[in-house]
DNA sequence: GTACAATATGACCGGTCGGTCACACCATCT
DNA sequence: AGATGGTGTGACCGACCGGTCATATTGTAC
């Protein structure tokens, strides 16, 4: 953690240090990031790096605070279409999350993806329930909820589904930003969400449509296309 | 590329540098291996190393094309139950051999994993073709042929798709390994495939039936189970 | 044996690393 | 004015880095 010091400091400092740190973070893995190039970048002695930080780790774990929060925002900030998703739209809301803050913040998406790959413990045991976690648990919630709104199909393992949909929501969204080019919204730094062209929709409603033909439990897909 | 110098070396010795160099590649991405410490592990002198590449990306890259080789190998090992494997069974073959890979060379997995993040080339467009083309363009070229057997849903958008099951590919089999745990079958070092028990036998299928029902265009998975 | 080329070696070089510390600075007190 | 304590500083330390090179060792041909 932070010392009080670092907490004391002015605005301005404090997020001059943080922007150097996430550029830095954003480019090399913890493992190989220097804490020389940090201070330089933002201008102050190292000897005050050590005011602030134990080390390069704590300094680390305070930045990834701020990617959580951020990531939190902006699934927040997404428009809340219906008070109670369904199982399928709330899973579209989340994947769309991870795909503007792609776009918005491509530096904390791409700490973060740094992160996933260095934390090795890919799922837990919960001590209390004896039951298997998949990472943070959120797509494990989604489906056990979506099974018992008969939404997904019971015979679905729900860890190993829960792990894949981590990976594709980690690992999809680089790719779909990448295919849309530098046709990035023009909504700059706005609190809106990213107003996405017609043929990106569409993309991305197709990776709905395999997901949820993979696995609901009466997927709408086909009979809507053959019918069509 | 190795000098002629290091190919002309005892085989032993050559093992005994590559088995260092697949430890230290396995255990940090090229940015942060050191080559002293594998000249230290391989027990050769540090004036030696450069008789035989010209820095450590030379190495890498060997190490890379044993990586590939080794792949290959595992692949080509499976059981062929049919000379004309229809679409979804050869989809299970190469997910079958990432796992199987997985379990027998678990540091030549870890360097490839390594490498994909590294390489930050999601997909391009082929020159010729003007077509996009994901990673090594193994999926691509199922999903099209699957798509003209009939077998694919043609609504799905190949290269996406393709792209999704290549990091279902590289993803998913860390995560089986672990979940069949201990479990690892005593086949030891013999060339056949590895014979994976009822449990584990099931969770992979399960993850097919996932995909079948997400990517076929007459999924088989719910009338089965809906029928029993 | 001698001569010559190929190979092996590790001390050494300039740099960068994470981390320390004596000292300078400065606001707030008496 | 002087004293006190929180804050800023960069020269400095030992360790390690990738890379070099003069020298030693070995293999081969005669």
């Amino acid at each position: 953690m932070p010392t009080k010091t670092y907490h004391n400091l002015p605005e301005k400092k404090r997020q001059k240090i943080e922007e150097a740190a996430i550029a830095e973070f954003a480019a090399n893995p913890l493992q190989s990031a220097s804490i020389n190039s940090i201070v330089s970048k933002a201008g102050i002695a190292k000897g005050s790096f050590y005011q602030y930080f134990d080390n390069i780790e704590d300094l680390h774990g305070h930045i990834l605070t701020i990617v959580r929060n951020k990531k939190l925002e902006v699934v927040n900030s997404l428009p809340l279409d219906s008070t109670n998703l369904d199982t399928f739209r709330y899973l579209k809301r989340v994947l769309q999350a991870a795909v503007e803050f792609q776009i918005r913040y491509p530096d904390l998406a791409s700490i973060e993806r740094f992160q996933r790959l260095s934390a090795n413990h890919l799922s837990s045991v919960d001590p209390e329930t004896g039951e298997r976690m998949s990472g943070d648990g959120r797509f494990h919630a989604f489906l056990t909820q979506g099974i018992l709104h008969d939404d997904i199909a019971t015979w679905v393992d729900v860890d190993m589904a829960a792990f894949m949909l981590e990976i594709i929501e980690s690992g999809i969204a680089p790719y779909l930003v990448e295919r849309i080019g530098d046709k990035v919204p023009a909504t700059a730094s706005g609190k809106l969400f990213s107003v996405l062209d017609r043929p990106t929709q569409d993309l991305f409603d197709n990776l709905m449509d395999i997901l949820e033909a993979g696995l609901a439990r009466d997927p709408q897909i086909r009979k809507d296309f053959y019918s069509k």
